[in-house]
RNA sequence: UGGGCUAUCGCCAAGCGGUAAGGCACAGGACUUUGACUCCUGCAUUCGCUGGUUCAAAUCCAGCUAGCCCAG
């Protein structure tokens, strides 16, 4: 008898079980839910048929849509192809021509689901939108809206949705972060879905076949030109093939035999060399951010202790933060870390698994 | 055109008469729902060329070729 006004909810639906499974448990839960698929880079006209027998693209607007008919909701397929476009891959080709490396899940995560795909569901009176993700949101004790780590560390994106506001954070669900993909898989199992063995998606959608550097050099207006591979004295050890080709802490595919390993230690768009050194100069206790977004707490005040991830497979490691001019944020960690690299997140956690906020790691400043 | 040295996988490099180490690079795979990293597997029937000695040669001998060095 207690819900007399029914939520609504846009389950954004990607075809794979995660969100398959999260619509399902939001509609046993009470809720109106509406699928929605969002095309945002499929191009239906050069697929490649022979090789795949099919789209991925298209194949996911389908699997989604069978799986809203199996559980009964309706599913609309929205374009957002533009906003995509602008905020997704043009920022991932500036940023890799500017010799970062850029996270293009977490931009699409910010402005394409919770900003364009969020207004869009309010727009048409839903309440809420929700994904996949395994992740939790929590109101705080402050009153504020924060992630917090899904109940499997195994599986966890809060690192890739550090960036959503509290409005945006007020308008989501994300019932997958109660389980373990385990548990979701037999979830999807016991009621049928066609979608339970689909293999986990991986790589950025966008660049089917993975060659970044190939699709940086097709779809950029500038050129990616050749340039000297140079240790950390200048001494030129090679040509490398365009600063794009690279990202800090690279090992592969740097064709340079010098008869030990060596990496990428930085990228230097300004004279488009790429410095190489070996594994051991790629560790640094001190990483900067800028373009911060506050979570668990409105603002950083003095030092506080945290657990730092720099990338997203990174299990986290204990460091110190705190402001510094120009609205950065500094983070000394205990240990030092390998390859913090300018262009990738840095999201910072406190004890209880809340994300406390996080930021984009900028070049260290060269200490001589 | 006198002397000396060296020629082994793309690079470096073991081997010294008994039937081709290793490292780097590279390729494939695993891991990973960003890039990386890491891990696993693969990678010279052949040792500059041509002959010779030997049961047996990359290993010894001769010639040739190439490179380096010293003399010129």
């Amino acid at each position: 008898m207690r819900q007399k006004s029914t939520k609504k909810v846009v389950v954004g639906m990607s075809g794979g079980v995660d969100s398959s499974v999260a619509a399902y448990l939001l509609k046993r839960k009470g809720y109106e839910v509406i699928g929605v698929t969002m095309q945002i880079w499929q191009d239906e006209e050069i697929f490649r048929q022979e090789e795949n027998g099919g789209c991925c693209g298209l194949s996911a607007v389908e699997d989604a849509r069978r799986v809203a008919s199996q559980l009964g909701i309706p599913h609309y397929v929205m374009n957002f192809k533009k906003e995509f476009k602008e905020r997704v891959m043009d920022y991932f080709l500036s940023e890799y021509l500017a010799g970062k490396t850029p996270n293009p899940c977490i931009a699409c995560n910010r402005y394409v689901k919770w900003e364009s795909l969020l207004e869009r569901a309010l727009g048409i009176g839903a309440d809420y939108i929700a994904t996949g993700h395994y992740a939790r949101i929590e109101r705080l004790p402050n009153g504020r809206y924060a992630l917090k780590t899904s109940a499997t560390a195994a599986k966890d994106q809060t690192y890739a949705l550090y960036n959503l506001t509290q409005r945006q954070l007020s308008h989501t669900l994300m019932p997958a972060g109660e389980y373990t993909k385990e548990e979701i898989r037999k979830i999807a199992e016991d009621i049928g879905l066609l979608v339970a063995r689909k293999p986990d998606s991986q790589e950025i959608c966008f660049i089917p076949d993975n060659d970044y550097g190939k699709f940086i050099s097709e779809n950029s207006s500038e050129p990616v030109k050749e340039g000297n591979f140079v240790d950390e004295e200048g001494n030129i050890l090679g040509v490398h093939r365009g600063i794009p080709y690279y990202t800090i802490g690279q090992r592969k595919g740097l064709h340079l035999s010098m008869g030990r390993p060596v990496f990428v230690k930085e990228i230097r768009p300004e004279t488009n060399e790429v410095v190489i050194s070996d594994n051991e100069s790629l560790f640094s206790h001190r990483v900067e951010a800028e373009k911060l977004n506050f979570m668990a707490v409105g603002e950083l005040a003095g030092e506080v202790r945290v657990m730092a991830k720099i990338r997203y497979n990174h299990k986290g490691a204990s460091a110190t933060v705190r402001m510094c001019p120009e609205d950065r944020l500094e983070c000394i960690f205990d240990e030092p870390q390998r390859a913090a690299t300018p262009g990738q997140a840095l999201v910072l956690y406190q004890e209880d698994g809340c994300v406390l906020g996080g930021g984009t790691i900028v070049r260290n400043k060269q200490k001589k």
